[in-house]
Order: structure tokens, then C-alpha cells, then sequence
DNA sequence: TATGAATGAGGTTTCATTCAT
DNA sequence: GATGAATGAAACCTCATTCAT
């Protein structure tokens, strides 16, 4: 991994360990195991780091969408399937809320995040349209923005309650998912 | 308004506007037009007026709960339709996002936000049992947690997209809540 | 007792329990169940209160002295055996440290503990005197620098060990001073 | 020197100059003519700084006693013999006092002490019993107490006083010292 | 390129002192 | 006289950032 990368992964094991205001640079450098100097070598301030990660996230995301295989409309649909999508995104639970939180405040952040959600709402919609080409594309945007929804919620109260996602609330999102998709 | 409530509403203006991590004692003095010294007249430390904050949210919930006319099942329900509870709860979107976020960090806070959803939650049961003493509990708290989670979400996403809550974000919430209600 | 006895009063036992600098005005005040504002009507400051506080100490000091009948030269001396005085002077062993160590950086302390020294020395000397009238004055300075020294030792050793005087140490002490006296 | 010995002398010079709760960090570092910040780099915190004080203090004391050439037995005792010793002592006459004055308020500086005091006594005796074999132990220890004794209340004269040793108490302290040696 | 010592602004908190009531 | 709310300077400590080596 090159110094960037190593950088980066540092800063993320950081901030899930100790939260977004709580990792400082030097834990992040020891983390990685350089010198606080040389993290400015690699990122202008911390504030870069954040960027980084977040786009980092993102293409995780659609790296993980873009091996998803194509779902059976017959068959229940279950958003937790691809384990490791769900696991990593528990491991960002905390990070992304941190993010969610100081992006509310930050423009720089908070374009990131919006730019972040469309792209991967249009990657989204885009290959379920290829799907069912002769579906309304309005449609699919409310299935997303529902998914999403439910998600954001779901974060959140992990965070709350501290814990991971167990069977019984992975059942329960997955069936209100489905009476969604196909009430309609 | 006392010094106390002058104190606790500078402080949740302050939190409003730059965040949980940048909301100074400082500033928050500055906010009421008092010196620092006077808020450790009223509260003895910052995290005591977060606990504050937070109690009074919780109470400002129940209180709207409270004020709530029996829905009439017959009728499409409208889970904004008490539009100062919305007002409310979005202007304390993002406090309570940057609160959320904290508690995943620090004890105390979780512990109250923790005690406050119980309390909420509670509240909510024991008022629909009322009304439908024949349903089973079991449904109740159901419904209570899908709503809690599409809150939560709406919250996130209000926060993410820097937007209040318009009126096709609101009817889409309310079409799925009031699907997920009337398939039980 | 008048309200500026009652001060003065609350004020050694706050600093006695405390500390000379973590008794605060405001603990005083409550001590002596008196609003803070009050003190400043009694005292010009804090330091005059510790000003107060030692001509106090040596006052009752000299009274102790009064109170002292005229020592049997073939009895064996116990310079404990006024034994409220000694009482007294454990009492205030961790005050008049912390007040010698405030007189180090304080002139109007030093001064004034200096002033009280000599008064209470002076005094000493007198009665003396008036008891061996034909013995040389230098003797008696001697014997009240040695005495007070051993004493000073005394009540830095139970600051430092935290515990009052026991017998053996009574013993050992008065065994040094009798060794002293008639070795003269 | 290195910053950490800078540092250290220069918490030492503001103790003696002002006080141990005059002397604040930002005295320190100024007189140290480094920043607030670097403190906290060579020391954990204020408390940190006292205990490299005292252990220095302790340490110093012992290199002094490892210098100190045996005594001629038929010589009268001359407890400042070894000036240096005494010119050190007064230096951290000031300090000492303070530092006793804040252990009986510190449970941490209190260990401290003690530990230090523990550390000296065993220190001494054990050379006392190689130069004195047959001699028994419990002697030591009351020569070694009531040393101690004198030298605090030395240092509490002084303090109390302002004044530095003259030859005149010189002269007393090893009169009465010596007349306690010979006597036991 | 890499280090980590150094900086200093800024955070929370305490407390002697003042002053309107 | 008496109160206690209010002030604000100053204490300790943290941390993003810089820079000599």
C-alpha cells in the first residue's frame, strides 16, 4: 500500500475507533506509523482527510454494487444479502454518522456527501433500468430513496444503541422493504 | 426567560448553527450575552447542558404527543400533520444528529438519548393501547419502531441535503408508513 | 460571636479542612453561612483574612502562655503536657504550614509572621525571667529557638506523615528538650 | 542541557521564585523560554513536573551523602560540613516547604514524600551501620529522626524568617546535635 | 522525502471580587 | 447592612499545523 493509501486507512481505523473530533492527526500517524509531519506531505489538513475518505466510501459502494448480481423478482429480496457490503457499512456506521453530522455544518463536506448520494443513486437507477427497461424510472428513484431511508435509519440506530445489525432487525427492514417494492 | 432558559436556548441556537464540537462554551456565553463564568452558576459542566437540551427535547415530544387528537383509523394518516412537531423536530435535526453522534462516543450521552427513546417509546405504546385496547402490544411497538427508523432516516437525509422537509418528501413518508400500517 | 468573628472562624476551619488556596471565599461564606458578597464587608480581601487569621493564632497562643503555671525545674519537662495547646497546635499544624509557605512569596505575611514570632518570643522571655531572675537572658532566647525549632520539625513531620502526635514521639520530643535544658 | 532539564530547572526557579501555586505552566514555559505546548511534551502535567522536582531533590541529597567522607568519630559534628549540601538545601528551602505544605492536601505528592523521605532515612542508616557495626540499629534511626527534625525546623526558620543560615544557628544546630549523639 | 520538536490559539473550568437590588 | 448573580482574568491542557534538520 503506498503512503496515501496507508494514510487513509489509518484515518478511517481512527475515526471509527475514536470518532471524527477525537481522532487527531497524531493518532492517525501513529496509526500508520509515520510522523505527523509527513501527513502533510500527502493531505493539505485534516479536512482532506475527511474528503478522501468519503470518496473513499463512495467508490467502495459502487465497487460493491457493481458486483452485486442481478436480483430474481420472484425471489424476496434481502438488502443484507451481500454480507460483506452490510458488514462494511456496519463498520462505518459510526463514521459515516460523524460524517453525516459534521457535513450539516461543513459546505466542503456537505457537497461531498450530496455529490457522493447522486452518483450512487444514478449508478442505481441506471442498472436497474438495464433490468427492466420498461419500468418507470420514478419508480426505481422511490425504491432508492426508500432503501436509503430505511438504511440511514437502520445507522443510526445501531449507533443509538450500540449495537450491530442481528437476524431479527435484518428480517424486519428486509420484509418492509418487500411489502414496498411490491405494493407497488 | 431566566438565566437558565436564556443559557439552554443560546446554547441550542449555538449547536444549531456550528455543531456540537464548535459550540464554545465561549460562544454559547457570547450567544446569551453573558459572561463565561455564569453558565457554571446553572449547569456545572458542558455535558450537563447537552443533558438539558436533550431532556427538553425529549419533554417537548411528549408534550406534542400529548396535544395529539385520536387519529381516526378510517383516515390516511399524516405523521407531519402536527406541523409545529415537525417545525420542532426539524429545527432540532441537527442537534440531534451531532448528539446521536457523540453518543456513540461517550457513555453518558448514550445512556440519556437511550433513556429518552425508552421514554418516548413508552409513552407511545401506552397511549395507542388506549385507543386500541383489543391490538396486541407486540404491533404497537412495531409500528413504533418503523416510524422511529423513517424519522431517523428523514433526520439524516434533512441533514445530508441541507433542506427541510418539503411536500413530496412528506407524502412519500406518509404513503409508506401508512402502507406498512394498514398490511399488518 | 459577631459576623466578623464568625468570618474568621468559618475561615480556619475551611482552611484547616482545605487548604490555605483551596479554601475559597465563597467555601467560607458558606462555612459561615454568610452570602460571599458579605465577606468583603468584613475583610478588604482574602489576604487580610489570613492577616486576621494569624494574629489570631498568636493571640491565642499567648493566652495559652498566660494560662501556664510556672514549670518545676526538677520535674521533667512535657512541652505537651498543656495539652489543649498541643491540641491546638496539631489543629492547626496543616494551616500554619500552608500559611509559613505562603509567608515565604508574601511580604505583609512574612512580616507578619515574623512580628508575631518575636511578640510571642519576647513573651516568652518575660515570664522566664520573672521565674530565674538571675539567669542570662541569652539562655532563654536559646531555649525558646530550640523548643520552637523542635516544634516546627514536629508539625512538618505530621503533615507529612499525616498523622497526629502519638506518645512515642511526645516522648522522644520532650526527652531531646529536657536533654537540652539541662545540659545548659 | 535538554529541554526536558530545561524545562525542569526552569519549574524549579519559578517555585522558588513564586510559589508551587504561583508557578503556572505559563510561567514555567516562559522562564524555560519555550512554548505552553512543549511542557506537555517533556511531562504529562503539572503534578508530573513536582514529582521530577521531588525525585531530583531526593536523588541530589543522595549523591551528596555518597560524597560525604566518613566522620572522625572525636570531631565535633558539623551537620553543614558539606556546604554544597546546605547551599542546595537552601535553595530548595522555598520549595520544599511547599511541597510539604501540598502533600498534606495531595495524596499523590503526600506517597511522594514519603516515598522520598523512606528512600533517604534507608539510605543513611545503612551507611551509618557499615561505618558502626556493632552499633544498634534503632540508634540510627532516632539520630536520622532527629535530624530530620532540626533540618525541618531549619528550613521552617528560614522560611519563616527570609533569611539564609548564618553562622550563628550553624553553630547552635551542631551544638545541639552533637550534644544528642554524644548522650545517647 | 521524512521526522518529530515546537508553536500558540483556543477549549473548559475556577474563583476573587464587584454591584444592583 | 446583606445578598448572590455576574464578571472576566487566568489556570491547565490539547491539537492542528509548521519547520529546522
Amino acid at each position: 500500500m503506498n503512503r496515501h493509501d496507508l494514510i487513509l486507512h489509518a484515518a478511517r481505523t481512527c475515526m471509527i475507533e475514536k470518532g471524527f473530533h477525537n481522532a487527531s492527526i497524531k493518532n492517525i500517524a501513529a496509526c500508520a506509523n509515520v510522523s505527523t509531519g509527513l501527513i502533510y506531505r500527502y493531505f493539505e489538513n485534516k479536512e482532506s482527510i475527511i474528503e478522501a475518505l468519503v470518496r473513499d466510501i463512495v467508490n467502495n459502494m459502487k465497487s460493491h454494487l457493481d458486483d452485486k448480481p442481478a436480483r430474481d423478482e420472484n425471489q424476496p429480496l434481502d438488502i443484507f444479502q451481500r454480507s460483506d457490503f452490510f458488514a462494511d457499512l456496519q463498520d462505518n456506521i459510526f463514521m459515516l454518522m460523524d460524517i453525516a453530522s459534521a457535513a450539516t455544518r461543513n459546505t466542503r463536506y456537505k457537497k461531498l456527501v450530496a455529490e457522493a448520494h447522486n452518483a450512487l443513486q444514478d449508478d442505481i437507477v441506471r442498472r436497474e433500468k438495464q433490468q427492466h427497461p420498461a419500468m418507470n424510472e420514478s419508480i426505481f428513484r422511490t425504491r432508492h430513496y426508500v432503501t436509503t431511508l430505511l438504511l440511514d435509519g437502520v445507522i443510526v440506530q445501531c449507533g443509538r444503541k450500540g449495537y450491530v445489525v442481528d437476524d431479527e432487525l435484518r428480517q424486519m427492514i428486509n420484509a418492509i422493504v418487500n411489502k414496498l417494492l411490491h405494493a407497488k
